[in-house]
DNA sequence: CAAAAATGTTTAGTTTAATAAACAATTACA
DNA sequence: TGTAATTGTTTATTAAACTAAACATTTTTG
């Protein structure tokens, strides 16, 4: 963890060009202790790391952005989720290289009066998803919900569903189906 | 900051009904340790701090996720950025309901091809940005850089200048305005 | 080339975080 | 009711963060 602490701040820190002393000076801590937070020989406090960070300036969530748990391909930055155009409908799929994905993970966006068809689906497995923006009309069996900003759903997917935009904004949602739909 | 800090784990833990005692002995720390930190009488280190999240459990980044920095109206979430198209060029504005503002920050996507026009622009203040993604093709004077992820500009705007995206995918850009030009 | 400035590192000393254990107060329960 | 369990707080000790200053290299510069 402090390890991971240091090369982070020095893979920031080398990348503005900035030297540990001058990052000390506009951030008024002292240079050794940069030097020790990046070999990993410290392990900062938060109002330390946040002090030097202000000095960047970068903030505590963005420099923890990523969260360290580490692995092979978990992270995927905003840019890579390359977005797929269907009708009204568009997805960007978090993941999309990867094989064998248990759950599929998708930011999606329904265009004013867009849906996923007149006729309900059915399918294996489960989805569930969170608003983020706009209203989107969920039916699920004879149940019907609107949901906005911060709504959100969980249904087994063999329960028929349809998805459909009533209003007029897009509506932008993420979701998580496993197994993956497509 | 050791006060918000307090603070805010205080209100998560009990807001999940969780006692100091059971979150110390399932994160692995002395609950003085956590009634010390909420109390803001003790300034955690990060790895404490991260110690005593995985016990909840709950990221850094989520932790630090409004970042303390508080006052009227200065984070945006994603979804409030509206996407304004015109033509082949996008734009979402930070904080477009603000009035008055000294500086328009724009998050822009040019598709394939598009531009801001055959003609260069001209018109008083300065702007800067940098490439998320994609290529860009930027045209300040008599000096043309094409930019791609990472790099960056800034110039005076009266001087004639003109974007355009000579890739085959789409180029997303952060940029800024000021005074805002529309 | 040599002086000077700037780079990251190390060390000793001081401050402070983190712990274990005792304390006080409230809640469960028999 | 009164005993026991659970709550958050406080205290003394230990471990470690943080600093100031010196060190060793490299880069700049006249």
């Amino acid at each position: 963890m402090d390890q991971d602490i240091g090369q982070r701040l020095r893979a920031i820190r080398t990348r503005l060009g900035l030297s540990q002393r001058h990052l000390a000076r506009v951030s008024g801590v002292a240079n050794a202790t940069i030097s020790q937070i990046e070999a990993g020989r410290l392990n900062p406090t938060v109002s330390m790391l946040k002090r030097v960070l202000d000095g960047i300036p970068m903030s505590l969530s963005e420099f923890f952005a990523d969260d360290f748990e580490a692995g092979d391909r978990i992270f995927f930055r905003a840019e890579e989720l390359t977005e797929i155009a269907d009708g009204g409908v568009s997805f960007r799929q978090v993941g999309a290289n990867l094989q064998n994905k248990a759950i599929q993970l998708l930011r999606e966006c329904y265009q004013p009066g867009s849906g996923t068809g007149r006729h309900a689906i059915t399918h294996e497995g489960e989805e569930c998803g969170i608003v983020l923006s706009g209203r989107l009309e969920v039916t699920v069996g004879d149940s019907t919900e609107i949901l906005r900003a911060g709504d959100a759903y969980y249904f087994r997917s063999d329960q028929p569903h349809r998805f459909h935009n009533p209003g007029n904004e897009p509506c932008e949602l993420i979701t998580a189906c496993s197994p993956p739909s497509f």
